[in-house]
RNA sequence: AGAGCAAAUCAGACAACUGCGGGCAGAAGCCGUAAGGCUCUGCAUGAGGAAAGUCCGGGCAUCACAGAGCAGGGUGCCGGGUAACUCCCGGUGGAGGAAACUCUAAGGAAAGUGCAACAGAAAAUAACCGCCGAUAUAUUUCGGUAAGGAUGAAAAGGCGAGGUAAGAGCUCACCGCGAUUCGGGAGAUCGAAUUGGCGUGUAAACCCCAUCUGAUGCAACACCCACAAAGACUAUGGCUUGCUCGGCUGUCAGUGGGUGGCUUGAGGUAUAUAGAAAUAUAUAUCCUAGAUAGAUAGUUGUCUAAUACAGAACCCGGCUUAUAGAUUUGCUUUUAUU
RNA sequence: AGGGGCAUAGUCAAGCGGCAAGACAACGGACUUUGACUCCGUCAUUCGUUGGUUCGAAUCCAACUGUCCCUG
């Protein structure tokens, strides 16, 4: 998956000076990267399950994320948070309440 | 039909659309100082039986070579297999089960040291009570004695007869144990005979004996590009293994990015041969993930008992642990009927 | 990915084969008109779990579970 958000310090400073929103299954951060394009990142730690639940988690934030990729304004870097109710979540949670934090942010 | 034992296999399938990883082919562009990377189209392809735990073994890489000794560590019935093994196969002894069968860290206590709480006379050079003899005399001293005695997990081979002052493997029969010889076996060991007269347990306490072992792990290591180029210590040094020897030599110290290492391998499948088996050999055939914040997802339909445990990260061989269910084969035993 | 430690009462802990110390907390009692302080007493039936060695295991061995730390 290409433009996703790699460094540390992007992650840090997203938690410290970023906004945020926070549902049952995720918390989402966003900031300006002053670039023309929009990044991923996801976090999931390892408190919530073992490997391939971490991993089914990841799939389907990223999966809510390319389905709403052509509608969101450019120019931000999106960190998303999966919070310990996600691993049991279905597909349809987490699209809802990824939807629900674009609008509240006001990104698309 | 019931109960049980052993071995093996599978780990959802098919179709459509959207999307992701690397590979191959093609096409023009774009980004970057550079190494190099990105975009588009097509084709086929893309997690496990444990990928897990990291408990062992090996490959591979670096340390000049991988050398010697000590220390430290591992293993420990016998034979075979293997690249190697704390693994596998077959056997011996022991334990469990009615049986099929299962389990077994199983060398040495007569090389030495240590420990055995409490109880008990005594826990390893056994004399408190008792028994017997002598002395002495009114219950004192000396000696003999392990048959009897409370305790304890364990009490000086067991049990019976002879024997004796009382006793005692002191003697004998049977049983147990050790040694020697003979026979079977490749060996562990088994059987028989002769002989000894036999002081407990613990080595997953130290240890002894035999045998194996250099250290560090792919974030190893090799190479490329850009920037920086100023330093520190220097043979009485530095590196090499914990130490000694031996050996080598100027050594140490940056930041960011990229490429290789990376998947054809002690590989899989089928057949044949050798073998009791593990396994080996030969022939044919196949190529089947290789990411780097880390690829398998979403929606829909059909079938089905299939909703479990669970995600490769340098690679192999084992072991251990988790696991819904489904299927097959062989065997033991109980009951009923013929 | 590789490596190392820890687990004992509600909490902090000692213990290195033979009765599981101690402190705080809690509870009960004494002192006091009452409370605090002080004093006395009670509190581990299974030492993270499961096996093994041993007469005997918190301790030794093996396998698991949880948790913490180190290298980068």
């Amino acid at each position: 998956m290409k433009n996703t958000v790699k460094l540390n310090r992007e992650f840090r400073y997203a938690y410290r000076k970023g906004k945020k929103f926070v549902t049952d299954y995720l918390v989402f951060y966003f900031y300006d990267n002053r670039q023309s394009l929009n990044k991923l990142g996801i976090t999931v730690s390892a408190s919530i399950g073992k490997a391939v639940c971490r991993n089914r988690i990841k799939r389907l934030i990223r999966a809510a994320y390319s389905a709403r990729k052509d509608e969101l304004n450019k120019g931000y870097n999106i960190i998303v948070v999966a919070r310990n109710k996600a691993a049991n979540a279905s597909y349809e949670d987490i699209l809802k309440a990824f939807d629900y934090c674009i609008r509240k942010s006001g990104l698309k």
